[in-house]
DNA sequence: GGCCCGATCGTCT
DNA sequence: GACGATCGGGCCA
């Protein structure tokens, strides 16, 4: 029997951040493109931020600007911003409306599991063409979605977030997880 | 207005 | 392992 991807609905989103995380290893992230042509990939390495007592989250302290603004939509909205100037990184919103927490998606393995062009969250944005102006949309599509996979990952594994080193000890807390059997994971 | 620095990546040694 | 690219965000004045 085949298997058809089934797209998630809201509700998967506006859980606990951690649980969201985990969940998300596996699943396919889907993008349609203006011309109609969908990119997608498969969610092997994602990272937590747990919101206002997260000192490694944009929103540590209940910071609220513009750039940050998208974090407190509810569960199931995007969150993009630029880093260095140069790179743009992809978070799913979770948890409710007004409590600001994300999990980053750091790569994504395609359809060659040895093509690394989606492993790292700059190059995952490079490769799908996301940018801030996909920030505070709805993950229902039409634009951007993620759906079921039958590929499941075998093993999860947890380790320290990478480049947080400003965070003090929350630099040391294990949120993040990936699929300890895919080559297209960006560090080890 | 000014200053410091970043949830990264590619290149070089 | 080290470093530069490149520019907006966040914070202070």
């Amino acid at each position: 029997m085949k298997f058809v991807p089934k797209k998630l609905p809201l509700v998967f989103f506006q859980r606990e951040t951690i649980q969201v995380a985990r969940d998300l290893i596996g699943l396919q992230l889907c993008v349609r493109s203006n011309d109609g042509s969908v990119r997608q990939g498969r969610i092997v390495e994602v990272e937590a931020y747990i919101g206002v007592e997260d000192p490694a989250c944009h929103t540590y302290l209940h910071r609220r600007t513009s750039r940050t603004e998208a974090m407190y939509l509810s569960g199931g909205h995007s969150y993009v911003y630029l880093i260095y100037g140069m790179h743009n990184c992809f978070n799913v919103v979770t948890a409710g409306e007004g409590e600001p927490e994300a999990v980053l998606i750091r790569a994504l393995e395609l359809e060659d599991p040895h093509d690394r062009a989606a492993a790292g969250p700059g190059k995952l944005c490079r490769h799908l063409g996301l940018t801030r102006e996909d920030s505070g949309l709805l993950l229902e599509g039409p634009r951007i979605w993620i759906c079921e996979s039958d590929h499941r990952p075998l093993v999860i594994a947890s380790a320290e977030r990478v480049g947080v080193d400003y965070a003090g000890d929350a630099a040391f807390w294990p949120l993040r997880f990936f699929d300890e059997g895919s080559a297209a994971v960006s560090r080890r």
